[in-house]
DNA sequence: GCGGACTGCTTACCT
DNA sequence: ACAGGTAAGCAGTCCGCG
């Protein structure tokens, strides 16, 4: 059955022109500029933007020249605030009246406006404007006020005029409205909004000039890392990887005279002074690129850099580094830190599929590239010239790659984000989904000439939670898990519902400021299982920018980025805009049930999760209306029995029909194996995929042995087309369950296939409920000067000693006869019985435990 | 003093 | 520092047992 929903119920894309293909390069005007950042120059008491000139290929300073200050908002009045603010009073410029408009009461509001002549008057001294009355927008920071303010948006291209004004360079607003108009299921009222994302998400992009680079520092006792802010030792090598096809490395060798010798495919140039080493890179830094990429940078490289270049003298206007409060950039160029950004986890799930697990350069390198680091025995200070060159040339030509590989995707990808949050690309680096959806929601606020509300206005206005949750000590109930049927069920369908709670967001107008609305006639509106009502007089803003957000993700780019008539490197940018779309659709409902969002607003993240409750309770009902049966689901995925494509059909209609939804067919199973466990299943999908959920064979912590059994078992099952099948399959299985089995009992692998990688995810001391064995492992390590901290994979065996763990590591010793062989076979056994379970088939029975085989075995 | 039942902690997963 | 829901292993504790 090919159910063509498409066909069925809405105008395909296919009827949106294609646009002609993305323009790098293209012949753009004289003037036009990428806008790449925006920073505040304290010297000058001003503003000032990084724009990309794409004709010149580099970075000019634009110096803010619309005389914009600091500023924050107070409901005081002028008299009142300047009694409040006499220790500041000189730093203040003066104070405006202005009416704004506050949407937790829906009404319009004066409010003061104090304005000063520096960011620090309104917050971060002792006696700044914020620490002295309750002040409102007084927490953003400046360089981030001065861009909404401007209107201006990171990652997008500007024509400059004469006088420094700066006009967004994309396709026409009509030209966007009419694309927005063809898209299925744009409400009349959120067209403009869609078109704004449409112009935002197609505008040229520039090829940047970037760079990776990385530093080798000399340090005396080789277990400490050294520290940044006293930039005690000399660094003796620093390398640098552009798109321009330079990789240098510089090395300090004391004592030599300067020269340059071609290594195996790179440029050695050894210094014999520091000083001198760091003003040829630093001249390099401060003109070349218009990205510099480093793995830490924030924390190490950069801060490093600019102290050490203090302390050997070289002039401040030589070090093109600046440091800020939460990280380092430079003053030509824009800094991006992949460490912080992989460390996202948003990114680590939605962007890069969990693909990597630990946040180290080998490990992410290893995960996305299949290259590593180079190794080396010795400490840094006791390397040659040369190894230590190619040592620091590796490094910074992986963090080129990170920046670059797949035709520049995550460059690509921090440059779309920037856009939708409308962060700067350090800000983006740093900050979590949060701190991005903040941004772009405050925006919004400001583009509106709303007042942005405190946290605590909207707590004490809108209420907290009424539902109780599953989980003790959440705040409000969750999704609903269905019961799965125990067994093997062959053609299985399954629907979901796509992106389930951005669409109740849109569809429901759900907003902090509609959520428990002010207006009486709106209380009818409930929210089921809940007292909470929905404002039905005003659009909510959220709502109906990501709303906006998503029909543009649904309708345009995910159906792009898989359409195969289109030219492939126009896919992949499309696929880049469909993953970073994605990423903010997925945290949309959840930062507003999240304590540290200044936005947080317990009704309305229950409020989401209840009425996503609702569509998916209406819809099982719905199935057994139509004669099908739910197999099992989760949260807005059913798996169904009986459902051809006729019920399928009426379901998805009655989704859209009734509850303005779309429910989508996702996959099909020829069969699918469920125990009664939730969020555990196998399945044969009709593309030929074994499909494994939840079950402890694919989980990444098990050892390589019980993981390569289980594998084993998956190739089986992946034979199995009809039930007939299965016996045979059955068979082989229980083949090669005793064939493992005995592999096991005559010690026949390796220690390392034997090892659970767990990672410790607080330091060892900070363990004081329990020791788990990883942590017990971890301890062990420091016993022997090994340092651990958290964040590391640990690697233990089980042992039969007392301790029943031993860390698998080059300075511990182990043998495999202190292997506890009875454990793993109790782990083999609970990791299998997920699945023989169902099979009507029993470990214990296969491997004849207690029978005559075995004890000889 | 010992073992089973139970609870809480921890990690990894699913949506 | 997006959310809640689920599974599993293990450490530690409680409880019964003349």
């Amino acid at each position: 059955m090919q159910l063509k929903l498409t066909d069925v119920l809405a105008p395909t894309t296919s009827g949106i022109p294609k646009q002609e293909p993305l323009r790098f390069e293209r012949t753009w005007p004289e003037n036009l500029r990428f806008l790449l950042s925006a920073a505040y120059d304290g010297a000058k008491g001003k503003a000032y933007l990084k724009l990309y000139n794409p004709h010149t290929k580099r970075v000019e300073l634009l110096e803010d020249n619309t005389g914009h200050l600091p500023y924050c908002y107070s409901d005081l009045d002028e008299s009142e605030l300047r009694a409040a603010l006499k220790e500041t009073i000189e730093r203040l410029v003066g104070f405006e009246r202005v009416r704004l408009f506050d949407a937790l009461r829906q009404q319009e509001k004066t409010m003061t406006k104090a304005i000063a002549k520096d960011p620090l008057t309104i917050g971060g001294r002792a006696y700044s404007v914020r620490e002295k009355v309750t002040a409102w927008e007084a927490d953003i920071p400046y360089h981030l006020n001065y861009l909404m303010d401007r209107g201006l948006i990171v990652g997008a291209p500007y024509l400059l005029g004469e006088d420094g004004r700066l006009t967004l360079y994309t396709m026409d607003t009509s030209e966007a409205i009419s694309i927005a108009r063809r898209l299925k299921g744009v409400e009349e009222r959120d067209l403009e909004l869609v078109a704004d994302w449409i112009r935002l998400l197609e505008a040229d992009q520039p090829d940047l000039p970037v760079c990776g680079i990385d530093i080798e520092v000399a340090n005396p006792i080789a277990t400490r890392v050294p520290d940044p802010s006293k930039a005690e030792d000399k660094v003796v090598a620093v390398a640098i990887r552009g798109s321009d096809g330079r990789k240098d490395v510089h090395v300090l060798v004391e004592g030599a005279g300067p020269s340059t010798v071609e290594g195996d495919g790179y440029r050695m140039i050894t210094h014999g002074s520091e000083r001198e080493m760091l003003e040829e890179v630093f001249a390099v830094l401060d003109s070349e690129y218009a990205v510099i990429a480093t793995f830490n940078g924030d924390d190490f490289d950069l801060p490093y850099l600019r102290n050490r270049a203090e302390r050997l003298g070289i002039p401040k206007e030589k070090v093109p580094i600046v440091l800020g409060r939460e990280g380092a950039t430079f003053v030509r160029a824009v800094h991006v830190d992949l460490y912080s950004f992989f460390l996202n986890k948003s990114i680590q799930i939605y962007a890069f599929d969990n693909k990597y697990r630990e946040f180290t350069l080998e490990g992410i390198s290893q995960a996305l590239l299949g290259k590593g680091k180079v190794k080396i025995e010795e400490p840094i200070s006791s390397l040659s010239a040369v190894k230590l060159a190619e040592y620091c040339m590796n490094d910074a030509e992986l963090v080129y790659n990170l920046l670059t590989f797949e035709d520049r995707l995550v460059l690509r990808l921090m440059m779309v984000l920037c856009r939708i949050s409308r962060l700067p690309v350090e800000d983006l680096c740093r900050h979590g989904v949060s701190g991005w959806i903040k941004n772009l929601l405050y925006f919004e606020h400001r583009r509106r000439g709303w007042l942005i509300p405190r946290k605590e206005e909207i707590l004490e206005v809108k209420g907290g939670t009424v539902t109780k949750a599953v989980i003790e000590g959440k705040k409000y109930r969750g999704a609903i898990v269905v019961d799965p049927a125990p067994g093997i069920h062959f053609d299985v369908k399954v629907v979901d519902f796509a992106s389930l709670y951005p669409s109740v967001l849109a569809r429901w107008n759900l907003s902090y400021e509609t959520i428990r609305c002010p207006h009486e006639e709106c209380r009818r509106n409930l929210v089921p299982e809940t007292p909470h009502w929905v404002c039905t007089k005003n659009r909510g803003l959220q709502s109906s920018i990501i709303g906006a957000l998503k029909e543009v993700r649904v309708g345009l780019y995910k159906p792009r980025s898989s359409d195969k008539s289109l030219p492939e490197g126009q896919r992949r940018w499309y696929d880049v805009v469909q993953k970073a779309t994605k990423v903010f659709l997925n945290a949309s409902y959840g930062v507003f049930g999240f304590e540290e969002f200044p936005l947080y607003c317990p009704p309305l993240a229950e409020s989401t999760a209840a009425i996503g409750r609702y569509v998916f309770k209406s819809a099982i009902e719905k199935v057994r209306e139509l004669g099908a049966t739910v197999v099992y689901g989760d949260t807005d995925s059913l798996f169904l029995k009986g459902a051809d494509g006729a019920i399928l059909e009426k379901l998805i209609r009655w989704a859209a029909t009734e509850l303005g939804l779309d429910l989508e067919p996702d996959k099909e199973y020829v069969y699918i194996v469920f125990s009664s466990r939730k969020k555990n299943y196998l399945g044969l999908t009709s593309k030929g995929v074994v499909d494994v959920k939840g079950l402890t064979g694919k989980k990444r912590h098990i050892p390589d042995f019980i993981r390569e059994a289980f594998n084993s078992m998956l190739q089986e099952l992946a034979n199995v087309r009809t039930p007939e099948d299965l016996e045979t399959v059955k068979r082989h299985i229980a083949d090669l369950i005793k064939t493992w089995h005995r592999k096991l009992r005559k010690r026949e692998f390796e220690l390392s296939e034997l090892a659970f990688s767990v990672m410790l995810s607080k330091q060892p001391e900070s363990y004081t409920e329990t020791t788990p064995p990883h942590v017990k492992a971890a301890k062990i390590l420091q016993q022997h000067g090994v340092q651990v901290t958290s964040g590391d994979i640990i690697r233990y065996v089980k042992t039969k000693d007392k301790v029943g763990v031993a860390p698998l590591h080059p300075s511990v010793k182990i043998s495999k006869d202190q292997v506890d062989v009875e454990k793993y076979i109790e782990y083999m056994r609970s990791t299998f019985e997920q699945v023989l379970d169902s099979l009507d088939m029993d470990f214990d029975v296969i491997v004849g435990v207690g029978s005559l085989e075995q004890f000889f075995a």
